[in-house]
DNA sequence: TTTTTATGTAACCAAAAAGTTACATAATTT
DNA sequence: AAATTATGTAACTTTTTGGTTACATAAAAA
């Protein structure tokens, strides 16, 4: 079972799911009335998101909220990061500039 | 089949490729030189980051040389970033901020 | 205390993913 | 011309994924 952020966020639902989480916290039941698939399906969702560190769950009564934990995406972050230089406009004036000097040094 | 950004980065085989990648055009070959599982098998992963747009692929006589497209990575960073407000420190402070403004307007 | 509600989970299914081996083909070398 | 090389792809297998329905259980409400 792998389950790493990569993974997690491959799925549109997870990415929804975090969307719709991102600035509230909701029990289960209120986070799958927002989708079209099942409430099982849903949990199933939750529990590799929860497994994976992108959310929290809070348990209160019968009820569990679900809050996400969304600094967990740096490491995605991190690392798509290390390729921005090839749509970083400053980073791509750089990158040429070092290539060059690179070349000269030759 | 789906078959985008997000998919495709979520093999971590894949991730690998465009890190060979990055910096140097290799033939296909030459790619599957670098890992343990078979040449198909390459071929397979070479095929869905073509069709994702993540790489491209420039046939020379018999050869393909493969080229990262890294700049499409883009679209993984714009999703994310839109939540750096809950990891970078400077975002931070400015959302506790802006928090507590519309607190004091209530 | 009975009923309703929030949830987990088992059992199942279909499709997709990730790999394999075997074979075909076209370009290069020898 | 024959052998080698780079590659695609078909056929197949196993595992994983994403979904379903049905049932169990514990908490809350009536």
């Amino acid at each position: 079972m792998r389950r790493d952020v990569f993974q997690a966020i491959a799925d549109s639902t997870r990415r929804e799911i975090l969307h719709l989480l991102a600035h509230q916290q909701l029990n289960l039941n209120a986070v799958a009335a927002n989708f079209n698939i099942s409430r099982p399906a849903i949990s199933k969702h939750i529990k590799i998101l929860s497994e994976c560190g992108l959310l929290m769950i809070q348990q209160q009564g019968r009820e569990r909220f679900c809050q996400a934990n969304l600094g967990k995406l740096k490491e995605v972050q991190d690392w798509v990061a290390q390729y921005s230089v090839f749509w970083d406009n400053k980073l791509l004036a750089l990158n040429n500039f070092l290539v060059k000097e690179k070349k000269k040094r030759k």
